[in-house]
DNA sequence: TTGTAGGCGTTATCAA
DNA sequence: TTGATAACGCCTACAA
């Protein structure tokens, strides 16, 4: 409503607009008597740039653009809080939109951030995504983008991810070391970056220690939320029966927990847990549950200075495009303190 | 990059830019055999409108801002879910900011959306804000805003909430029909209109079954998470003891429930718990602990759309303007498949 | 039915 | 040291 423009206090002044501007700025060919009279005038009505009228000219926007599956996510919502603690000290703004694991929805949402000529892109791919022709072609226009979480190994891009690898293969040597032998693995969806990470370390883990790889012990389910059941009553029904649960997310985890608690199985004591995890709460909790912690928060930080750096140094091309952030082991025995 | 105009499309078809422009918008002053051509060029070169020029000539964007104090929140996240789906479908951008529970960034937060021409603002208080001063004077000159969730009374713009009191008051009377009779009370910032809310709602829950309201069982802690052991502990050693805690958020009933563990107290035996709550983990693992769950998205949803009827029709008031949507109690008894 | 001109707020170029 | 002018992409009187 009715905001100051550099017009009016060139009328106010009676200087040009072109001479307010300078001085706004501190072009050092303004006089200093009528910097002052500028900047004082301006600190007085509260100018403010319209940052809209600066994209325009500058075809830029000093916005990041993020795109994550969904927000009402713990590990989505941290690395974006993340995001925006670097951007904002490094004077941009943040635009969040939203997949929805949708593929469609994904390219509508890279298109409108074209659109609004957001200077770089963070993005997470949609589980749906398996084509990423659109993300290609960014690339190849020298368009700013870096992938973090969920990426696609195909696009040399600068990726941030959490060492889904060696935190996989630690959650496994953890429950190998603790005893187990028969350990089970449930992952989501196959084609995900993520997914084949953790099943690689879960596999490595195995032979290092000469286990098994058995197939039927590895199970992965979609993000409806109560498929889980069946797999779990599945998985308890061979014999013999599965010492251990390795799940590839929180989520799985809790399911897991609770079925198992359902079929009147004891955790730990018949079957061991250990999820990867983006949730705080299970620190409240306290469960028989041993988590791998993704450093979700520190991730986004490291997403948004990369692209910052990607942005404002066109050229400069780091050795290594992929950083991977170590995941950190939390043993939650059944005895500490937790459920009773 | 390199995106393609409407002057670029008048050039290739030996128009004038404004009838290129009017050919897009379908004017019915333009041949239907000029506008044949425009559409089909338009479409073939795969033209976007510049939102970025529509802004500065329009002074309005198409895009909602939302302010809420963390988005690393259950609650926030599922809000502001909720609101991206009602403004997607209403053609409508969403502008995501954070206030981190500060004054200062809420007023930079809006600063900047008014600044980038959101064409109106939702907003959930910092807990640090008392003086809304900048909110009113948004309301005066009829800037479209909607409060949600952490409101101010004294602000006469359409409010969405959680129906507090109700939630409250069921909390308590569940406890009361359990046969608990000390029933404590722990919220979060005195002068956050939630907390408000709540309390009055345990107090008249009180009323009504004819027990005191005892001053030394309401306690109020910040958003520091450990400030809540020596609570329950000071809770704990009065005499007689509560026998049940009431808390105003999950994060408060999980710390209760850790604490209480850890001071070797039976849940709910000794101590039944109600909280409040975002998180819908609290199902999964089905605890001792009863929740009042709060329609979070469907909260976003009504605050966005009172927002965008604000909007569309500046001068439609509706009677009542604030709107409380129902929580709903969930019960869940320590014996029912949780933590054995 | 179509074109010309001006303006939204800002900056860059060129001239004075 | 300052000012006039044009341009970013689009829309809309007003003219033709």
């Amino acid at each position: 409503m009715e905001a100051i423009t550099i017009k009016d206090i060139a009328r106010a002044l009676n200087l040009s607009t072109s001479t307010v501007s300078r001085a706004l700025r501190g072009s050092y060919e303004i006089s200093p008597e009528t910097k002052r009279l500028v900047m004082e005038y301006a600190e007085r009505m509260e100018y403010r740039p319209n940052p809209i009228a600066l994209s325009l000219k500058a075809n830029r926007s000093k916005v990041l653009g993020v795109i994550v599956p969904q927000i009402a996510n713990h590990f989505f919502s941290q690395a974006i809080n993340g995001i925006e603690a670097i951007a904002y000290n490094r004077g941009y703004h943040v635009m969040i939109m939203q997949s929805h694991e949708n593929y469609e929805r994904e390219l509508i949402a890279v298109q409108q951030a074209l659109v609004r000529k957001v200077d770089g892109l963070l993005l997470s791919l949609s589980s749906q995504t398996t084509d990423i022709a659109h993300l290609q072609s960014l690339h190849d226009k020298k368009f700013p983008l870096v992938l973090f979480d969920r990426v696609a190994s195909a696009l040399d891009v600068p990726k941030i991810i959490a060492d889904n690898y060696e935190g996989a293969f630690a959650a496994t040597e953890h429950l190998i070391q603790a005893g187990r032998r028969r350990i089970a693995h449930i992952g989501i969806a196959t084609y995900m970056s993520i997914t084949q990470e953790r099943l690689a370390g879960y596999r490595a883990a195995l032979e290092k220690h000469g286990l098994p790889f058995d197939e039927t012990l590895i199970r992965h389910v979609g993000l409806g939320q109560h498929e889980i059941d069946p797999i779990v009553s599945e998985l308890l029904s061979q014999s013999p029966a599965p010492d251990a649960i390795f799940t590839a997310s929180d989520r799985l985890a809790l399911g897991c927990m609770t079925a198992l608690r359902q079929f009147g199985v004891q955790i730990p004591e018949q079957v061991a847990l250990v999820g990867f995890t983006n949730l705080t709460v299970a620190h409240l909790l306290a469960p028989p549950l041993t988590t791998i912690e993704q450093p979700a928060q520190e991730i986004g930080q490291m997403a948004a200075e990369r692209l910052i750096l990607q942005i404002e140094r066109p050229q400069h091309k780091p050795i290594s495009d992929i950083q991977k952030l170590p995941t950190k082991l939390v043993v939650r025995e059944s005895t500490a303190g937790g459920m009773k």
